[in-house]
RNA sequence: GGGCGCAUGGCCUAGCCUGGAUAGGGCAACAGCCUCCUAAGCUGUAGAUCAGGGGUCCAAAUCCCCUUGCGCCCGCCA
């Protein structure tokens, strides 16, 4: 099986062979002109205009059994493929393996530690961000052939948490997620009026470090409710974790003190610290208690542990922490994995940004709950025929897609300013776009029985752009794997909708001749397969009819 | 003040790392398409000094420098 990389660096060779050329002159077309282009203009610099090395490597590459047809023009060699050779790669690894591409196999194990947030309320949309970035990257090196797992480092440790849990102390009330955050949010308004709440919160921690069952035990369970309220949330969308790792045990085990045993720490005042170029970081306050930064380095260096690669989603505000992280683990021990932080910049309201302490969010909660109340009247008015149940399935299924895409579409470093009537819109560009193709698609092929004949490969143009398209799939799934971008993987999935409309537009599949029958059945199957495959890396759900 | 990001039609966004062929989508607007596999669809029209200035290059949205605007960071918080 030839992929569309593999057709790259044969041609790459090819020319290569008669003329050296850099690897990025051969690329992928996007403008129409083919379907791989090969930049020659240093060629045509020789002192004889190249002519003759050109008209060498286009008959060398017409030579070529995937080559439909090769050709110059101004300062590019044009490749087109042969469609039927691209349709039967397709078919081919979809009936024999049931996916498309089968090939990739990495055998590097991946930490992905994503959400993270701390257990002090419930997940905002700012923060859903996190997890809906994490997630979609965890899907797709999953689907490239990494060995992954999805971590959640949970903060039970700071200073905001032992805040929550002085407050619960303070005003007391149901150990609920909604009394807890009320309270949260009192005592940081109640902080400025009275100084005495600070040194109770600092000696909360100390009794905390100091492994005091009594805060410990209560704490545990404030960070349980609040993490329950999270997790559940999270789940609605699509989104779970295989390890909580808890900051708490983090400081129970040792491993934190051993940590700072293991660094060179010049001492201020009581206080541990050490040097990096330009920086100065604390490692424990002058009482001895630990600080972020000493748990995230125990943290990381048992990741270090059973990952080749740890990558972790943050948000921009961590850059700093996140650079001398990096420096300390690389530098200062040694540490040889790799490691990669994928930054996102925040999600702001157009009041603002949002803030759990002051209360001005949009939680994640209320997002998929309103989306599924807008999704259920549509559905509702244009699926009257279906029973209650199901009509609520579907708008369940729309609802957590839509959310996710509307999301996962913005490249990470972009900022994002909420609107409602954005994230609730259904056309173009949005998850029930997508959703609504697959079950077109799935629609035919409840219509259709199984092909006898053997498929003709004579294709209109809007079935080869198809084909075309869906051939190109392990492109995309490369890139965004290696580059961390599950943005492409939104994009990709659009183009390929739209060729899939045009198809669905111009060709008929029901009721055509058994050879044209046997090939659009194919493609329409192949398609169907592709889609959710390639919708799932991002969370979006296909569902057989909407 | 220092550091890091972002800036593309009225609005949202792709492309920038790795410079090349008419800057690709979507929303909103206007004009059309359901006796034919789901119209959450499709077709067409209109709309862009790629923030501004300079530089490098045969070639710049893309690379370099400067400026402006916005966001984030610069805690013995996380």
């Amino acid at each position: 099986m030839l992929l569309f990389q593999d057709l790259r660096k044969s041609i790459f060779d090819t020319v290569n062979e008669r003329f050296k050329i850099s690897e990025n002159d051969v690329y992928l077309d996007d403008t129409g002109h083919s379907d791989i282009t090969v930049r020659v203009f240093r060629i045509l610099k020789s002192p004889d205009g190249g002519e003759n090395v050109i008209n060498d490597i286009i008959t060398s590459l017409s030579g070529k059994d995937y080559v439909e047809k090769a050709a110059a023009e101004g300062g590019y060699i044009n490749v087109w493929i042969k469609r039927p050779y691209m349709l039967h790669e397709v078919i081919d690894s979809i009936e024999r393996f049931g996916i498309y591409p089968n090939v990739f196999q990495e055998s590097d194990r991946v930490s992905v530690e994503h959400t993270s947030a701390n257990p002090t309320g419930p997940l905002h949309i700012g923060r859903a961000r996190n997890s809906i970035i994490g997630d979609s990257v965890y899907r797709i090196l999953s689907r490239y052939g990494y060995r992954t797992v999805r971590q959640y480092f949970v903060n039970d440790s700071g200073k905001q948490m032992i805040s929550l849990y002085t407050a619960y102390i303070r005003y007391g009330g149901p150990l609920t997620i909604d009394s807890l955050l009320e309270n949260y949010q009192k005592i940081y308004r109640d902080l400025e009026k009275d100084p005495g709440i600070e040194k109770e919160i600092e000696k909360n921690i100390e009794r905390y470090e100091n492994a005091d069952p009594e805060v410990y035990g209560t704490l545990r369970k404030i960070a349980g409710v609040m993490l329950d309220g999270i997790a559940s949330t999270l789940k609605r969308i699509g989104i779970e974790f295989d390890e909580f790792d808890w900051e708490s045990d983090l400081l129970r085990d040792g491993s934190v003190k051993k940590v700072i045993g293991m660094l060179e720490t010049k001492d201020d005042d009581g206080a541990k610290f050490i040097e990096i170029p330009g920086k100065k970081i604390y490692l424990t306050r002058k009482d001895g208690t630990t600080l972020y930064f000493a748990r995230d380095i125990a943290y990381h260096l048992l990741k270090a542990e059973n990952s080749e690669w740890m990558i972790d989603v943050l948000g921009e505000d961590h850059k700093d922490h996140a650079r001398s992280l990096d420096h300390v683990l690389r530098n200062m021990l040694r540490i040889e994995n790799r490691l990669s932080f994928l930054y996102y910049s925040f999600i702001t309201l157009e009041t603002g940004k949002m803030s759990t302490r002051r209360g001005n969010i949009v939680t994640l909660q209320d997002l998929v709950d309103k989306t599924y109340e807008e999704a259920l009247k549509i559905v509702n008015e244009k699926r009257p025929d279906l029973s209650d149940d199901d009509r609520k399935r579907i708008a369940e299924a729309i609802a957590t897609s839509a959310v996710r895409y509307s999301i996962i579409r913005v490249s990470a470093p972009k900022p994002i300013t909420f609107r409602w009537d954005e994230a609730l819109n259904f056309e173009a560009n949005s998850a029930p776009f997508i959703m609504y193709s697959y079950a077109r698609a799935t629609s035919i092929l409840e219509k259709a029985s199984e092909p006898v004949e053997a498929y003709g490969t004579e294709m209109e143009p809007e079935e080869a752009d198809l084909v075309k398209i869906m051939y190109v799939y392990p492109y995309y799934l490369k890139d965004a794997a290696n580059d961390l971008k599950p943005d492409l993987i939104a994009g990709y999935l659009v183009s390929l909708v739209q060729k899939f409309n045009d198809f669905y537009g111009a060709c008929r599949v029901i009721g055509t001749d058994p050879s044209t029958y046997a090939r659009r059945i194919r493609i329409v199957k192949a398609y169907r397969e592709i889609l959710s495959d390639a919708g799932n890396l991002i969370g979006i759900k296909m569902i057989e009819q909407m």
